[in-house]
DNA sequence: GTTTTCATGTAACCCGTTACATGATTCA
DNA sequence: TGAATCATGTAACGGGTTACATGAAAAC
């Protein structure tokens, strides 16, 4: 009966959230919403469901909650608190070092930045050079379908392509200042992650477009 | 028998298409991944179940292609050319004036925008303003969230959740760059459409997360 | 005491993908 | 003649959503 192999980003913000520290599907769900991109509202119908399965693997348990702020009635649990095993924990630090091509894709990036705070800097640095290599390509993708249509097509489409590859551009350079930031502080002092506007430049975030060239 | 109810941005997407000329299957395909956000390869397996959707409904028809090009072996056509019917066209007139919530999604928006040439000059504005508030509505709750979160999250996530901001406010501009280009026209002549870089500001495409505020 | 919000869950469906199967045409 | 690419299609599955059903706790 155990479901169908629920896997990819769900997994990785869920564990990755109980990892910081447990919780009731409820608030993860509204946790979920700010780390999963920004925005991008999650429901529990995928929720839920992705709890049971992690919980028949073993990643998960349920934890009583058996606190001090529950006030008068004996504990008839009503919130299902969850907590990682070990072998939650095991499983996240595995998805927080993999780096494998998936790891690229918008959504997946988003999630990785997210738990930052809890990579190693190497695997940070493999992350986000990974990810810049992944806009550089698009990049020049955008750059040669620009070139190969100019003047060929509707100038609507035109002026969306340019605003995109404006937009990946910013990305790059928004990207390297992280990876300089990132190298600074492995020689230099421990401050915070671009805590400034060095450039004044820093821009747009996690976004989904199914890469395929 | 007949499929059930494909809808939604792919319909539109090949109905404009069929729109400017007849085509057939595999090439359609190639132009699809252009029209549809930039890059992101929409593939056979909802290809073709959603032609023979179409044609089922009525909105297109196969065309057999009789044409100079087939030099030497009589008419085995290999290739199925589709056209649209007349149906085909008002629904696709009906889907480029509608200008509901849906349809500033950022997929549809790409698709909206790559149909402007076929699209009335009122419409244009529509939908051009509709998308620029819901991005303004996006960026306000960017901004709250972000105001609200300050220093009790996490540097990295602050930083990407900046970036996002950054990137929703320089669609905001570019937006109303070409909302302004197209009341200038109105007006004015006839030049085409954003041709120059009046500010040197012109952004990101068609991206995707899915709204929910 | 009733309405909101918190909280958990399920069933049906939707839109799309991958992997597979098939065959015609073009090119070396 | 065999390989690449063009071209059309199907079956199985995947990851998500909506809409629904249910009930406890908090707020008014």
């Amino acid at each position: 009966m155990a479901t169908g192999r629920r896997s990819g980003v769900l997994e990785f913000a869920i564990l990755g959230l109980l990892h910081d520290a447990p919780m009731h599907g409820y608030e993860l769900r509204k946790r979920l919403n700010a780390v999963m991109g920004s925005f991008r509202a999650i429901s529990y119908g995928s929720l839920y469901p992705g709890l049971k399965d992690l919980l028949d693997r073993g990643l998960i348990v349920e934890a009583g909650a058996a606190d001090a702020s529950a006030p008068v009635l004996s504990g008839r649990r009503a919130k299902i608190v969850y907590e990682l095993t070990p072998e939650g924990k095991d499983r996240f630090a595995e998805l927080v070092s993999r780096t494998g091509p998936e790891s690229w894709e918008d959504e997946a990036f988003g999630v990785h930045l997210a738990f930052f705070a809890s990579t190693p800097a190497e695997v940070r640095m493999r992350i986000l050079e990974g990810r810049r290599s992944r806009m550089e390509e698009r990049r020049s993708n955008l750059h040669a379908s620009l070139a190969r249509n100019r003047e060929r097509i509707d100038t609507y489409t035109l002026a969306l392509q340019r605003h995109g590859l404006e937009g990946v551009e910013r990305e790059v350079r928004w990207l390297t200042e992280l990876i300089e930031h990132e190298q600074n502080e492995r020689r230099g002092g421990s401050s915070a992650v671009v805590d400034d506007r060095t450039t004044g430049d820093t821009g747009a975030g996690p976004r989904r477009p199914r890469t395929r060239g």
